[in-house]
DNA sequence: CATATTTAAGAGTATTTAATCTTAATTAGA
DNA sequence: TCTAATTAAGATTAAATACTCTTAAATATG
């Protein structure tokens, strides 16, 4: 079952290294995150570029320059974040993926699919960055290796 | 949230189709199964034979040929079909796809994760081909439209 | 045996996703 | 003002996925 893209995969990853380890300065640097995690500077560079435009980053370019959250820790839900890393339209997908469905119309699996979605998509939506910063810090959890 | 891939999805409608309306005769030609749904006929046909190679069907050429259940309905759980369609380790795909990872060394969203997984594997593990065919022929669920 | 029907096999094409590379723009600091 | 550091933007390439097409093999029936 493959939940998120690699955009979503190394775009959260990404993200979390910077929650857990917020910088002295004002800005992160992508070369950092990148290197620290061992994902292609340039792909991280590319899905950070979105994350600013939706609001969830701030960047500065120049020396010093880097990423920093747009908003505190604690105003970003993962939900947030998946819906700009994976498209708005996340949670309306499909197992059998049929037209003009929904629990009018349901297709064989619509049962249990709706339960198993609906966890999850609670799950993100009281899930805030700051919380997973949070457990990565205290080395509950991990974000490589 | 992509959970089935296009194989699993056109395969698994198709499969469906043939437990819900089983044919008079022995086997239901898949000409038939691809027009009905408005799949194309040549993708169903190589869905199909992986799920004949794999034990899930039989199939026979020649006129009056086709597809059949190679068991009994019944003794079919959607999650040989799955792992059939999707791979073996369709349940071990992960939200952050972490080399070395589970329970052990978690990722920051392995608990929630692990838990919406289990869910679906249960469920899948505990619906048969039949159940779906009952549903569908009493119309209480579709595979179209 | 000849023909039509049907699945089998695999080559070929198109689309989407993933990743890389190049160049431009911005900025700090010597 | 010059240089180095950094993100922005977009072109390019690579790989995976999703189909499509052609030909072969099997089989029933006249
Ligand atoms: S009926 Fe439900 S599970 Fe089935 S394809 Fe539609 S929304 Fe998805
Ligand atoms: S820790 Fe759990 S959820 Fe995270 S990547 Fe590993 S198995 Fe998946």
């Amino acid at each position: 079952m493959k939940a998120l893209s690699q955009v979503g995969k190394y775009g959260l990853r990404a993200l979390l290294y910077l929650v857990a380890y917020p910088p002295e300065n004002q800005y992160l640097s992508i070369r950092q995150i990148s290197d620290d995690l061992g994902l292609s500077f340039h792909f991280v560079t590319k899905i950070f570029r979105e994350l600013t435009e939706k609001g969830i980053l701030l960047s500065y370019r120049g020396p010093s320059g880097g990423i920093a959250l747009a908003k505190p820790a604690e105003e970003i839900m993962l939900i947030d974040v998946i819906k700009v890393l994976e498209g708005e339209d996340f949670f309306d997908k499909c197992l059998l993926g049929l037209p003009h469905c929904g629990s009018a119309k349901p297709c064989p699996v619509h049962e249990f699919w709706k339960e198993v979605k609906s966890q999850l998509q609670e799950n993100f939506s009281n899930t805030s960055l700051a919380l997973l910063g949070e457990k990565i810090r205290t080395q509950e959890v991990r974000l490589d290796e």
